[in-house]
RNA sequence: GGGUGAUUAGCUCAGCUGGCUAGAGCACCUCGUUUACACCGAGGGGGUCGGGGGUUCGAGUCCCUCAUCACCCACCA
């Protein structure tokens, strides 16, 4: 079959895919290497189209798959989705908005099954995009985060963890958003800096002695209040510690305390202590022994266990109200500005409220105890290796972890209480039933879900069938986990700890994480902005390879680089250079047999071509091993555009050995297919110089050990045809011949300088004048009029200045003696050995600046 | 408040363990219908590697410091 002018990708990318699949090539398999290599992609939200944020990832991790793949090894990418609790049902919640409903109108079984219907058709739709990207995962082992087999080991893990006292049930204060009227862990909470108030309010001693001034931010909350705290130090407050304030407008007297956890000069250096409504507080208060008073319910009301004329108020009503009648009564003393952090709904944007709510607990410790150690230990490599530190910083400082969410869209928590005794709770799996009896007690469901971190943190063994299966033998620990910045903390913390919990051995051995896709300036993209570009369009445009390569180019681990057509476009042109190669390779080959045997190189061109393969393979290699994606890439482009199509195929025009031409290709189109798969598979299977043959299963390049003394020739001709090429573009002549007198070197390649540098022929003569070249050693001359060598005066003037400035400095390095007697000793040869050239150069430039200046 | 990173050509970025006469792509300038490719070919211009100090025979690369910009974490009322 024929290869047509231009790729358009889009005619045969679909068919290229079918075709892997129904190969199955995606199936690990091990094709001459005993190793195994793993990748469980990061589940991507069931709620949406793939972003383009979600192109780079499932680029990134298919260009390390399919060259593992290639190498041989059994290669496992598994696909998968997050049901993304919390984020999903927002989605949905919005949803519903449109057609005039809310969660309210629906339990949280309907809304279950509402939600898992909705997402069904979101999953096909991924399914068809990741396609579209050309992922090679695996499709029969694709797996959804609720799945029976993630829901049961999700629930052993919260099994374990109860048998082992790891599990506690706690009244605590949770971040809470009144809004969606669920917690959160802390890192889903959001601080943003705002513009306040501090509202210095006084409260009188009860016995008349005097009075405390508090500083506050939230004065509605001082309705909770059960304590004024001051620092045990602070002389101002000494006398006051142990007596008793009135707390205005309520009828309640509090004890004033003294706590280190209060700031001298912060404020007043008098705190109010309001337990159940602000974290701080409700230390000092387990401390103290106070008492909590509720304030704020779940949905932000004043409780009706407030005074009469807050209840019921919103708390941002409740505060003008209490500052109004703080004033009216004058117990405000003044009203500062104040910056400072306020946590929202990373949702929402509603201002999180501190609320005291009984909720499932993991105790951190232990697990972020062993993590810590196995992260010192250098047991998990980082790309970039800064992360690791980051992480280790983040577990040091890690509180316990909230696991349970008041949303229907999740795991059930296979957790029940005795109706008739709160305290006591039992561990069950029946979660489909909201009752059950055991023995003669009966049991109520806790109604919340898991938090979905807890289970896509499974991910790495729960994926694989932990412990028994042989995916899980074969496979773990993973060889890879890639994923954004944004959730190393979230994510892969907590996937290493219970990695290390549950299985007692690490998840992946390495983590690579990549930087944000940026809109075009730079700025973060985003739907409101209307700057998200959707990769779906670009493929359409472009092919999937352009984007892929268009995407991962230029590009290094962990940092933000904004998307840039640009690179795409160029992406695109070196795919239709690969094909406009293959093309050329397809005429001069024509049905000729046996094109796979080992190439037979003849000429210097042929053995440079074997040379430059053989290095560049070399160096792509190691990048590959390294997950240094873009510098792959750039070698990769380098060795087709330069080496191979200007260099190589140009000198093949005259002379060409189609065996060295046709292996050249064949190594480029496999070094090339994890990063274009698409052309490199069309290509190869359009040329079909092999039955049956798949590229993407084939065997990773190993080119022999190439000849790189007759490769030096070739590059020899190069430096006399850039030469040539220089002169004639400095002087716009055309027309010339290069004579010599007699150099058999010129006389062996003659027609290839010729043709190379566009020459007329080159020459022995027996005598004669012109612009001699300087970059060779070889004595032969252009035969350049006269009175045009005179132009070329300066040039050569700038030249001979040019070297004669890097012939000082290598000549002071030598001058040296410290640098000569410490330096390696290959580093101080390479010095000699640059002077020695570059003085045989400056010799070559002033004997012709001479020369023509003289005649 | 703590942590991490960035600052290299007009733009976007490489430069890994110090050896560089500092690279790439795009953009720019000058040529060019050459047996694949104008999604092309040939040639070229452009940087005192954010400032300052230090270590070293040698620093874009290591250390200190300042400045600017990001990102992450954090319960200062």
């Amino acid at each position: 079959m024929k290869l047509s002018k231009v790729y358009e990708p889009n005619q045969y990318e679909s068919d290229i895919y079918a075709l892997w699949e129904s190969s199955e090539a995606f199936v690990p398999k091990h094709r001459g290497s005993d190793a195994t290599y793993s990748i469980v992609m990061p589940p991507p939200n069931a709620n949406a189209n793939l972003h383009i944020g979600y192109a780079l990832t499932a680029s990134l991790e298919d260009i390390a798959a399919r060259y593992h793949r290639m190498k041989g090894e059994a290669t496992l990418l598994l696909p998968g989705a997050d049901h993304a609790g919390f984020e999903t049902q927002v989605v949905y919640e919005k949803h519903l908005a449109k057609e005039g409903k809310s969660r309210f109108d629906f339990t949280r079984e309907q809304l279950y099954e509402q939600i898992l219907e909705f997402v069904a058709k979101n999953k096909d739709n991924f399914a068809t995009q990741f396609r579209q990207m050309g992922v090679s995962c695996d499709w029969s082992q694709f797996t959804f985060t609720l799945d029976d087999k993630i829901v049961k080991r999700v629930n052993a893990t919260f099994k374990k963890m109860w048998d082992e006292g790891l599990i506690y049930r706690g009244e605590r204060l949770v971040n809470f958003c009144t809004f969606h009227g669920t917690a959160f862990a802390d890192i889903e909470v959001e601080h943003k800096e705002e513009q306040g108030s501090l509202w210095h309010i006084r409260y009188p001693l009860v016995d008349g002695s005097g009075e405390v001034v508090v500083a506050t931010t939230r004065p509605e909350t001082m309705l909770g209040d059960t304590a004024v705290a001051v620092h045990p130090d602070d002389k101002r407050y000494s006398k006051f510690i142990g007596k008793t304030v009135k707390l205005p407008l309520t009828n309640r007297e509090i004890p004033i305390i003294a706590d280190a956890m209060v700031e001298v000069e912060f404020g007043t250096g008098a705190v109010k202590i309001t337990p159940a409504h602000d974290p701080n507080d409700f230390d000092v208060a387990k401390r103290h022994d106070l008492p909590f008073i509720t304030v704020i319910d779940h949905e932000g009301k004043i409780t009706h266990e407030m005074p009469k004329n807050y209840r019921s108020l919103s708390v941002a009503d409740a505060r003008k109200a209490v500052v109004n009648d703080l004033e009216s009564q004058q117990y405000l003393v003044k009203t500062e500005d104040l910056t400072h952090n306020v946590g929202h709904c990373y949702k929402c944007g509603t201002v999180i409220e501190p609320l005291l709510r009984e909720q499932w607990f993991i105790d951190m410790k232990p697990l972020a105890k062993q993590a810590i150690k196995t992260l010192k230990a250098e047991k998990i490599a980082f790309y970039p290796t800064a992360k690791r530190d980051q992480l280790i910083a983040y577990l040091e400082g890690l509180h316990d972890w909230n696991i349970s969410r008041q949303i229907a869209w999740g795991i059930p928590i296979p957790a029940f209480q005795n109706i008739d005794d709160p305290e006591d709770w039992i561990y069950d799996e029946r979660t489909q039933e909201e009752f059950i009896t055991v023995g003669t007690k009966t049991y109520r469901r806790d109604p919340d879900v898991f938090d979905t971190w807890l289970s896509s943190s499974s991910w790495p063994y729960a994926t694989l069938d932990y412990p028994d299966s042989d995916d899980f033998k074969q496979f773990y620990p993973l060889s890879l986990m890639e994923t954004g910045g944004e959730i190393l903390q979230p994510w892969v913390s907590r996937m290493i700890m219970l990695g290390l919990y549950v299985t007692g051995d690490i998840p992946f051995e390495a983590v690579y994480i990549h930087g944000y896709v940026m809109a075009a300036d730079g700025s973060k993209m985003s739907k409101s902005v209307g700057n998200v570009v959707d990769p779906l369009p670009v493929i359409e445009q472009y092919g999937s390879d352009a984007l892929r390569i268009g995407i991962i180019a230029n590009r290094a681990p962990a940092v933000n680089r904004g998307y840039d057509v640009a690179k795409v476009e160029g992406a695109r042109n070196f795919c239709n250079k690969l094909w406009n190669v293959a093309r050329f390779i397809e005429d001069k080959a024509g049905d000729q047999a046996g094109l796979r045997a080992e190439p037979d190189p003849k000429t210097p061109a042929d053995y440079w071509m074997l040379y430059k393969l053989q290095q560049t393979t070399e160096v792509v290699t190691r990048y590959l091993d390294t997950y240094r994606f873009s510098e792959a890439y750039d070698e990769i482009y380098h060795l087709l555009w330069d080496d191979y199509a200007d260099w190589y195929i140009e000198a093949s025009k005259g002379e060409s050995n189609v065996s060295v031409l046709a292996y050249t290709l064949e190594t480029i189109l496999k070094l090339v297919h994890p990063l274009a798969p698409f052309v490199s598979e069309t290509i190869w299977q359009t040329l079909a110089w092999e039955q049956e043959s798949i590229l993407a299963v084939a065997t990773w390049p190993s080119p022999s050990k190439a000849n790189a003394k007759q490769a030096a020739d070739f590059e020899e001709i190069k430096t006399i045809v850039g030469e040539i090429r220089a002169i004639k573009s400095a002087l716009k002549l055309n027309g010339l011949h290069l004579y010599h007198r007699g150099e058999a070197f010129l006389n062996e390649h003659a027609d290839l300088i010729a043709r190379l540098s566009r020459l007329e022929g080159v020459q022995a003569v027996e005598a004669g004048q012109g612009l001699h070249l300087t970059q060779t050693n070889l004595n032969c001359w252009l035969d350049v009029p006269q009175e045009t060598t005179r132009a070329y005066a300066a040039d050569l003037q700038a030249q001979a200045k040019q070297q004669e400035q890097v012939i000082t400095s290598l000549q002071a390095r030598l001058k040296n003696k410290s640098y000569v007697n410490n330096a390696p000793k290959e580093i101080v040869q390479q010095t000699k050995d640059q002077l020695k050239e570059a003085e045989g150069l400056l010799k070559n430039i002033q004997t012709e600046y001479q020369r023509f200046s003289t005649s």
